[in-house]
DNA sequence: AAGTGGTCTAGACCACTAA
DNA sequence: TAGTGGTCTAGACCACTTG
């Protein structure tokens, strides 16, 4: 099954192999793959050659594996999609918080986690919101739950100037319309957000807190919220899992 | 330096304190580490303990490996952002093409390679663009290079129908403006586009052709143009390095 | 030539899962 | 209890980079 003399690693041509019987559906979703002492059987290689293999398919996402159950190829992942047409004060207006309105149209059980604590801003905070270095900021610290699950963590940040005049966005709990709405009431008429969007691979705390198998990277967004007279109001970092969301926006062509 | 009774595997002991020394700054950004061999000493562990120390630390993007010279601290990477209001008309005519546009704003020499071809559209395109499964479309397939470095990959589908009416869409060469302003000359005029984004794990072929460090995830965006009168003409899968690349988009509060 | 990471072996024991 | 993956060892040879 291995050539010695291509010259290609024999854990790259074990890889190949599997990731081909995968990709043609002699693997289907969901099946359980070999056991690592067979694999070393039927190729002819050592254990840590098959597992160098299997990590190399875990890294791309191709398999998952289990301890004490043993190495599954990776079904499709339900992807949830997150439209910006939500931002709309429309939308905004009718639930209580984004994420609530998320669940609406996911269909799952959302819970969400909110730590708030006050703190001086740090240098790309005080940049994206523009202060001073050291302005006292509001923080809500927040973990978003998708029927338990654990799925998108979301850290805002408020200048403690803006906040005050808004005091429910002070507590955990802010109500119909969430933060946003309360922003608005308290004259922080919003104008239009910001968001810049990249990926990366989680921390080990990201990743344990999300649950993420490994080989899946993390999309980081991070939204600013300007007033109407440019002000930026809030920053909201947010990190979601690269496998369960997908984010869609809409451009003007003018 | 290792706690052997503390339940925490070794690799992870070692991985945990070179993340420690590069965070706090004892190990500064392209700081060479210690050779493997010299972590064995150190720390008093077997070689493949060090790998796995130190592979765990790649997957995060802490550090670069480089045959046969070692391991570096990986220096923070420059980031490209891409604007969305780059597709606004203004913007698309300016330039020949939106990547040379991009260059122009990032200061780095541009070059696209680009490949033309004919199939029948596959299950997804055809989707995407409205039509029959297997109805001919035209496949504009290139990759984007900064000063020679391949960052960016792109798979334009447009129904041949369309690109027949905008024949410059068909070769190699779109000229001022690109694609777009050649479809508009021909009569589609373009509304508005959609952009979904998500992220995962390159694919070998995808790793190689980017040069991505392992490590490294990919930014996927799949635009979709669509014509005033609704209809889709083009969909553009585009594969960017994510730890070159940031997306930004304004999203009006109404 | 010397030093670096890349690959590989044969075997051991541990931790987790399921019957 | 048996089977799975997780961790670890001590050593070997190869491929790449640099002086």
């Amino acid at each position: 099954m291995i050539d010695r003399s291509s010259g290609v690693p024999a854990y790259r041509q074990v890889a190949a192999d599997l990731r081909e019987k995968i990709k043609s559906g002699n693997l289907s979703p969901g099946t359980q793959l070999p056991s690592e002492r067979e694999l070393v059987e039927s190729y002819g290689v050592s254990r840590v050659t098959v597992r160098d293999a299997v990590g190399l398919l875990r890294s791309e996402g191709v398999v998952t594996v289990e301890h004490g159950r043993g190495v599954f190829v990776r079904p499709p992942t339900t992807v949830q999609r997150l439209s910006r047409s939500r931002l709309s004060r429309a939308a905004r207006d009718a639930n209580q918080g984004m994420f609530l309105g998320d669940a609406a149209q996911g269909g799952f059980t959302p819970s969400v986690t909110v730590r708030i604590r006050f703190e001086p801003a740090d240098e790309a905070t005080a940049q994206s919101l523009e202060i001073e270095d050291g302005t006292e900021v509001t923080v809500r610290d927040r973990v978003m739950r998708a029927d338990g699950l654990p799925v998108q963590l979301a850290i805002s940040r408020l200048p403690r100037d803006v906040t005050r005049q808004a005091p429910a966005v002070e507590q955990v709990e802010t109500g119909q319309g969430g933060a946003y709405a309360r922003l608005e009431e308290a004259g922080f008429r919003l104008g239009h957000f910001n968001e810049t969007v990249t990926a990366r691979m989680p921390t080990p705390d990201e990743a344990s807190l999300l649950q993420l198998a490994s080989g899946v990277p993390v999309i980081v967004v991070t939204r600013i919220a300007y007033t109407v007279d440019g002000k930026p109001v809030e920053v909201n970092d947010m990190i979601l899992s690269a496998d369960r969301y997908e984010l869609s926006y809409d451009i003007p062509a003018e």
